[in-house]
DNA sequence: CCCAAATCCTAGATAGTCGGTCGGATTTGT
DNA sequence: ACAAATCCGACCGACTATCTAGGATTTGGG
């Protein structure tokens, strides 16, 4: 029960490109360099990301990605699953055949769907931009106390 | 992102336990058997149950294991925590060296900790007494209908 | 007192997933 | 043309999850 580092980078790569002020597309090897993540893994990632319509990409020289919606407009749950696929997701056992209403397991269905609910609604509340500002606040007052 | 069957097993072995109406002990096997589960990979399970001290276990012939406390003082939250450890713990990557202040780590650790606070929140209200209660419901109703 | 029933403990086996690497194909600006 | 970048897919070692197995230990009943 918990999260994959693929979401970790992937979140700290969207940060990265949130936090640059120019709109110009930023290449994976440099994303990767600066958040001291492994190169080409990142890049399986960002290809990941692009699929799912949270960054554009530009390939060839001085190409790079970008993201591809105001990062007010990109949740962390859609970051997750994009990398990790659906958060908690149930295969349903209660498939066709057995009678799910005396079973013990359609009550833990339901308990493992409120729970997917409310982990769901909180992650959907949190954008790209809350985390970037959070981490400038972060470094400025990391700044302010250690001038 | 998802629970393991572990937990799905002793969850239902517990509410079975619950919707026991006598005190007397169950023998894993009895449960095993009614839940259509595994008996040895129960067993252990049970094993890891007993030493969370949510049950009780009698050993030797005419054996078997009861609650340790009233299903309403049972959350779901500990039985997942006594089978597959602790909810989403993120082994902080920030021990000792690396400043923390700068770096988008601290941010997604926070971001971590506090789906936690969400997901640990919910569980923990929820008791092996509710469970068991739910289902009746659904037995009773599907008796109903039925007839 | 012996036996059967039960828990307890430990050691695997097997399959799948996770984090990561790699070679190379393709696109594209200079 | 060349270098820089994304893109695609195969692969790999380590770990984990699920489950099986052997046997030691406890304990009530005849």
């Amino acid at each position: 029960m918990k999260f994959s580092v693929k979401t970790e980078y992937g979140l700290r790569a969207l940060i990265e490109l949130a936090s640059q002020a120019t709109r110009k597309p930023i290449c994976a090897r440099e994303i990767a360099s600066r958040q001291d993540i492994p190169e080409r893994f990142l890049e399986q990632q960002i290809t990941s990301l692009r699929k799912a319509g949270l960054v554009n990409s530009q390939r060839g020289a001085g190409g790079g990605c970008s993201l591809a919606r105001a990062p007010e407009a990109i949740t962390v749950l859609e970051v997750i699953e994009a990398l990790d696929g659906p958060v908690m997701n149930m295969d349903c056992i209660s498939q066709s055949g057995s009678d799910c209403r005396q079973s013990t397991q359609c009550v833990i269905q339901e308990l493992w769907l409120e729970s997917q609910v409310q982990l769901r609604g909180y992650l959907g509340s949190v954008t790209i931009g809350d985390l970037a500002s959070r981490q400038h606040e972060k470094a400025d007052r990391g700044l302010t106390y250690t001038i």
